[in-house]
Order: C-alpha cells, then structure tokens, then sequence
DNA sequence: CTAAACTTTCAATACTTTTTGAAAGTATCC
DNA sequence: GGATACTTTCAAAAAGTATTGAAAGTTTAG
C-alpha cells in the first residue's frame, strides 16, 4: 500500500472512531491529520489537505482545543497559529473520557438523583420506576468512579491492571 | 417529585443517555418506556405513551430487537404483540458493548491491520504515520480485548474486579 | 494611523437522519 | 372465502446537523 493511499484511509477509519466516541466527522479527521503529521499545521494546511471550508476548519480547530485533545503551537516570528495534536493514544481516550463524563454522564446523574426523591403511590408502576431508578442511579454511579479512575490513572498502572483482568 | 413526572423526566434522561451509548433518541426512549413499566407494552401504547407514530414505533422496536435488548412477548389469546426490556442494566450494558464492538471497534481494526503493510519510503511523514498506525492497532486490539472480556464476564465477577481497580 | 495578515462569525445552503401516515402486506378468525 | 386485527413498508415531509464563504473582527508591523 502506499503512503498517501494509506493516510486517506487511516483517516477516514480515524474519522468514523472519532465519530463513534463522540466527536464529529471533520472533528476526528482534523485531528486524524494532525496525529499523522510529523509537524504542526497551519488552519491553511489543515483546510487543503481536507478539502474543507475556512470556517469549518476554524469550527473544528476550536473544538478541539475545547477538549483539549489539539494543541496551539506559536512559531516564533511567525504570525499564524499552528496546532498539534496529543500523539499519546492513551492520555487521547483519558482526555475524551473526561469530557464525555462531564457532558453525558453528570446530567443524566444529576436526574436520577433527583428522580430518586419520587414518592411512591403504592401502584406498581411507581414501584417498578423507584426499583429502576435505584438500579440506574447505582450502575452510572458505578461507572462513573471508573471512569474517574481510568481518567486519572498512569497508563502503565492501567495497563497493569487490565491485563491482570484479561488473563 | 409526582410519579408521572418523575417518569418523563427519567425517560428523556434515558434517552439521553442511549444516545450517547449509540442508539437513536427514540430507541432508547422507547427502551426507557420498557425499562419502567411492570408489564410488557403493546405498539400502540408505545406510540400513545411518547406519541410518536406507528412507523416510527414500529421502526424502532426493530431495532432494539435486533440489538437484542427487548424482546417480543406473546401473550396466550392475544394476537397483539408486546415487548419487554431486558431489566438488568450490566446484562443491557454488556449487549450493547457487544453491538458497538461489532459495529465500530471491527471495522476499524480491520483497515488498520491493511494499513500496516504500508511500505515506508524513509520521509519523516511515512514513518510517522507508521508509529501512528502501529500505536493505534495496538490500542484498538487491546480495547477489543478488554471488550470482550467484559462482553463475557459474569456480572458478579466483572464487579469484583472493578472494585479491585477503584479501591 | 493604515495596511496586511490573519482569525472569527454567521446567515444561507447543503446534507443527513428521523418521523409521519397512508397504503400494502400478513395472519387469524368465523 | 371475506372480514378483522394487526404489522410492515416506504415516499414524502420535517427536523437536525454540518458546511460554506463572504464579511466583520482582531492583531501586528511599519
């Protein structure tokens, strides 16, 4: 295979991942692109090599950096802004644990414990709704200290302990 | 909080949340609605509980059945069909692992096992993208294999090892 | 200060996905 | 068979999301 065949491909494939946690397609491509580039890209660079508008280009830039998974870089003498990404898969999937606990799981938490207050009326139906409430309330409070752990975990420690899972 | 209320504001969160796990708004509220109710609910009380309309009931029952996650149920004398939810939160969680892995983990695996063969030709570009490729084959093969384990494990078991992990 | 080099915004447009509802299909009953 | 009770399909409409590009804004240099 060859080399710019290749880099078409893995960002594409990068692309739909990014797409699947959470990101949007020119989010991940953008971010694709600079996880494959040696050096940092200009908005100009990024916008050809995608084939994207200016201000899409400038939309997804930001995102990004919202997220914290890209990075500005200031070259000296220069006057454009230059970006790269985080190269460190690990401290990546850390870093958008992070933001997805923040965005997805804090609100629906949020409800389930306010939802928790119901009073039951004695009906099934209330019944079975404070039985389910408690479950979910659990299970994402569950995942939620996980996911707290993942994000603030040393890769090797993690490593470590996923392995001793998987054996 | 009033029952009912505390019924829709559940759903919404619910369906919120589904979403974010990768199925559609009416998926999961659909899948909420089952989630909360004692018995199994025909289509057209699913369409009266969240009114929406029958194609759209009916679209999206399909598919929360072919994701596994409800089940049609017949009740003896009836020729309507009805549906139940499966009620285990880490039983649910671990199908749609399962959809997702099949979905999205698996194809990108598979182009990124083809785009390793890329030969590089010594520029500074062609090995980065290697390392890349390299890193993300390895995190994606180590993230199917954390999958599956979970997708496997027993729930009991796989709770006493996240409690190792979060002590 | 003005021009140049950039970045940001945003209304309009294009594209994608979801939803509707009526029509077609299927199974069961008598 | 025909009537009834359902389920499924699908083209059209609506809703939601992403993208464009030109104009406005900002910063720096001279």
């Amino acid at each position: 295979m060859k080399y710019t065949e290749a880099k078409e491909e893995l960002i594409q494939a990068w692309g739909n991942l990014g797409y699947s946690w959470g990101l949007n397609k020119t989010m991940a491509q953008i971010h694709a692109l600079l996880m494959v580039s040696p050096r940092s890209l200009s908005t100009e660079e990024i916008m050809q090599e995608l084939s994207i508008s200016r201000g899409n280009a400038n939309m997804n830039i930001r995102a990004l950096l919202d997220w914290g998974i890209i990075s500005r870089i200031l070259i000296p003498g220069e006057r454009k802004e230059y970006f790269k990404s985080e190269k460190d898969i690990w401290a990546l999937a850390r870093q958008v644990a992070k933001e997805r606990r923040k965005r997805e799981l804090e609100p629906i938490l949020k409800v389930l414990r306010e939802v928790n207050d119901v009073q039951s009326d004695g009906s099934d139906e209330a019944k079975e709704l404070k039985r389910v409430v408690k479950d979910l309330k659990n299970f994402a409070e569950k995942s939620d200290g996980l996911l707290e752990t993942f994000i603030k975990s040393e890769e090797s420690w993690f490593w470590n302990v996923v392995l001793k899972i998987m054996k």
